[in-house]
DNA sequence: ACAATATCTATGTCATGTCATCGATTCAAG
DNA sequence: CTTGAATCGATGACATGACATAGATATTGT
């Protein structure tokens, strides 16, 4: 088959893999794995605007209001305008949504190892340098 | 940054800037990266039933029910109850359905061409073995 | 100051992707 | 043959992901 393709069916199942695991190692505290991307975030970077929030999350072309939405109704971040820009909405977490930022760093902890077995570290540079080619090469 | 969550990050980005890419290039056609999926996977196999069509598509954990529904709207595709097995629904492209599944080709041509001078042979090869280590490793 | 433009969030629409469940049909144990 | 288990497709529910647009608010040009 032709390489070009192979190599973007590869992709499209590594990242289904991926998210199948991380998914399933999220259940037990009850969030995606968006929502799990978007704590972490907020934990290492607070307040963040709605678009700030967004081009930091790899996906989302528009703005995670509906993601927002459902981390605010599950208790785990607030929403507040910004007091110099009213078009603006600035997210902090909550007691609660820091809690969950430990417990998902807790959680994601064996995928991480499970990855290092899977490869030695010049072969993550190479597929991390070529997967980075075709992301910036836009 | 952890190694393997770049490798993570990187997947996740490469993923989203393929489909991006392909989705613009099918927009003139009218259809889906997933529905352009489908039909070429009928144009080189048919007939086909619903799971079979389910296990070909990289995604689609359950089975792509609804997706025929939208390809057999668009008139792409025709859905027989199997005479042996009325459990079954096999899947046969249209005379619309073939055509497309050309032009999906000629379509995508000009991506894979793009995709051949980002990386030479030995790193798409290199990139690809490591995204199946990811897969396989389940 | 005013008007045109730009920015930001919210929301509507559509198509997956995933999980669960239902009904119909087939298969298998006895 | 009959009953229970397994398989298959359809469908409901929920959360993205992408696109478009509306409303509110800021910014810019004059």
């Amino acid at each position: 088959m032709d390489q070009v393709l192979e190599f973007v069916l590869a992709v499209k199942a590594a990242h289904r893999e991926i998210n199948r695991r991380f998914s399933e190692a999220l259940k037990p505290l009850g969030i995606t794995v968006v929502q799990a991307e978007a704590i972490l975030i907020l934990a290492d970077d607070q307040p963040l605007t709605l678009g700030e929030l967004g081009s930091r999350l790899i996906a989302e072309t528009g703005n995670p209001s509906r993601l927002a939405d459902r981390l605010q109704a599950a208790g785990l971040i607030h929403r507040h305008p910004s007091p110099h820009d009213r078009r603006r909405i600035e997210l902090t977490l909550t007691t609660h949504g820091r809690e969950m930022a430990t417990r998902i760093q807790q959680a994601r902890r064996p995928l991480l190892d499970w990855g290092r077995t899977l490869l030695d570290d010049s072969q993550f540079a190479a597929a991390t340098t070529a997967l980075h080619r075709v992301r910036d090469q836009s």
